[in-house]
RNA sequence: AGCGGGGUGGGGAAGUCAGGUCAUCCCGGCGGGCUCAUAACCCGCAAAUCAGUAGUUCAAAUCUACUCCCCGCUACCA
């Protein structure tokens, strides 16, 4: 395992509040790769940063009266506000409106210009008279041409899915005016220098998902198009040449780089020579699949045209969407669930189990599902899990007096249960290596259905001669699902650490320590009480009306 | 339209890349046990020709071909 790592997530579009969907592809996963990287001793830090320009984000400050720099601000802290609500740890957040994101950015673009991956062409755009704006792509809505179909845009037609050679009756999707046709010059990036080289450096990248390597080389077989990288709005990173008076850059020209100058800032004020750290480093970029060919091909290829002057990344896990019951979510039909409103309700663990145990290391989609939401925190959670370290401790407390007693020979099943916990870092682990987040989850649940059965097999209750084992390794083994747990449930996991009687942070340990018996004969333990509180089916029917849309 | 991913007991999923050790897990149903624990937990039973057809193989949920359904993505979006 390299010593250092950075990992980034997708950055979140400063123009909406974070939802469900979000979290489950992205930041939950890395978050909790973030902690169990730091477990193991690696230097690992965990960059994000709001995106804040392009048009969408200029259009909603207009029509809300502020100053688009206002606007984002306010959806960076909001936004950072929700992620820390949810125990997600940044180490730094920043904004790709950053002075020294937007010099990155520029020196950049100097460097490609340089090296001749850069050129200009004058292109016909839509532009609204009206509005007094150019229309990109997404701007101008109409008929396709092939199927007919009413109100669809210009660059893709949603019902036959094909991409419009030219737009009947095109209308500016602002005003709704017919937008005329204006020249003007753009600045296009060779992408198409890059299909060889691209092509390689996927082949040759073990780490990388295999599904979605095989989705981007088709893509690369069938011809990659040089890619258009600036617009005439005001709102965005100015392209430094005189002759780009008034233009900047398209956003994903620019936001994928604040993941390194984020980086690079946040390590410079820590002392650390950034540059150094990053190309040392391993580099992971969380991703939802929707960003599969800015992070496959875009991004790649602008770090290639520098001469990988920045590290390529080594991960780039990518994950499906949620759907919420069942359907796409969609903010516009106002189908989704806000973070800040689901954590009003219920706490960040809550969601964070369930999410993580339905989320696979594939591009598959998830569902979130309230009645199974109430099935699995009830059954697992709390049956299994949460009832294993309440009957252990409880059983403690009463029968001992809260003090761990002293053990005799271990029989065959207290020594199958001591196997159980001497394994436990290695088969969580090797789970978690490979971003399976979701098998390593169910693999600590594993852990607890068995001691749920050892307790049971042993029957403490009776007193029997096998009793303080018993107690002894349940007790160890309740201390060691609290540090499994830990990257995922951090805020349980502490409580768990708690009531054991133990003290200190669990994130100051080392993940091998879970594989110790570390909790000694003679231990006192801490107070033993429920650790989670059941999801109640009539809360679950009310929310399902309240968050859940409204047709 | 192109590309990608799926169809596994009543419901939801894992297993498929590296074929046998596989039919597993959760919910639900039925029957028992226990009483330390949040009506929890433990043990057992019923229920699946692993979408269909053909093939490769000593051996297929797993590999190949075709067919039928479902879903997603297509360069704004986690």
């Amino acid at each position: 395992m390299n010593k250092k790592a950075i990992i980034t997530s997708a950055l979140p579009y400063a123009n909406g509040e974070i939802h469900l969907g979000h979290v489950a592809s992205t930041y939950l996963p890395a978050d909790v790769t973030t902690r169990f990287l730091k477990l193991n001793g690696v230097e690992a830090y965990y960059v994000c940063a709001s995106d804040d320009y392009g048009t969408p984000i200029l259009l909603q400050s207009e029509k809300e009266g502020k100053t688009p720099a206002e606007y984002v601000s306010h959806w960076n802290k909001r936004d950072y506000e929700d992620f820390t609500a949810f125990n997600i740890e940044f180490d730094f957040f920043y904004k790709t409106s950053s002075p020294e994101n937007i010099a990155f950015v520029q020196d950049v673009f100097q460097k490609l210009n340089d090296a001749g991956h850069i050129y200009e062409k004058e292109i016909i755009q839509f532009y609204c008279n009206n509005d007094k704006k150019f229309l990109p792509d997404r701007y101008v809505k109409g008929t396709c041409p092939d199927c007919k179909a009413d109100d669809q845009y210009s660059d893709l037609c949603e019902s036959c899915g094909r991409v419009p050679e030219e737009i009947i009756n095109p209308k500016c999707s602002i005003c709704g005016q017919p937008p005329t046709k204006e020249k003007t010059k753009h600045y296009f990036f060779k992408l198409k220098n890059f299909g060889d080289l691209l092509f390689k450096w996927l082949d040759e990248h073990e780490h990388l998902q295999k599904d979605v390597k095989k989705y981007v080389q088709n893509w690369i077989k069938s011809g990659l198009i040089d890619w258009d990288i600036t617009r005439d709005i005001s709102w965005g990173v100015p392209v430094p040449l005189d002759a780009a008076e008034g233009k900047v850059f398209y956003g994903w020209f620019d936001n994928h780089l604040a993941y390194i100058s984020t980086a690079i800032k946040f390590l410079n004020d820590k002392g650390i020579d950034g540059k150094e750290f990053w190309n040392s480093a391993d580099i992971y970029h969380f991703i939802g699949k929707d960003i599969v060919y800015h992070h496959y091909l875009f991004l790649p290829a602008m770090r290639l045209g520098i001469n990988s002057e920045y590290k390529l990344p080594d991960y780039i896990p990518t994950r499906g969407h949620l759907t919420l019951q069942a359907k796409k979510i969609s903010k516009s039909r106002n189908w989704y669930i806000g973070l800040k409103d689901f954590l009003k309700n219920y706490r960040a663990d809550y969601l964070r189990y369930y999410l993580i145990s339905i989320n696979p290391y594939s591009q598959d989609d998830l569902n979130f599902d309230w009645n199974d939401f109430a099935t699995r925190i009830n059954s697992e959670l709390i049956g299994n899990l949460g009832n294993f370290v309440n009957r252990a401790l409880g059983f403690t407390k009463k029968t001992f007096d809260g003090i761990v007693p002293e053990i005799d020979t271990f029989d065959d099943k207290d020594t199958e249960a001591e196997q159980k916990i001497k394994s436990l870092a290695t088969d969580v682990g090797l789970l978690l290596e490979q971003n399976h987040l979701d098998r390593a989850l169910k693999k600590i649940m594993e852990f607890s259905s068995f001691f749920n059965q050892y307790f049971q097999h042993k029957e403490p209750w009776k007193k029997g001669p096998g009793t303080a084992n018993c107690v002894f390794l349940s007790v160890n083994a309740a201390r060691s699902m609290a540090i499994a747990l830990f990257s995922f449930l951090p805020e349980s996991a502490q409580q768990i650490w708690e009531q054991l009687g133990l003290s200190g942070k669990i994130d100051e340990l080392t993940w091998s320590n879970m594989s110790e018996l570390g909790i000694p004969s003679g231990h006192v333990l801490g107070t033993a009480s429920p650790l989670f509180a059941k999801v109640e089916e009539s809360d679950i029917e009310i929310l399902k009306k309240q968050l859940g849309p409204s047709e």
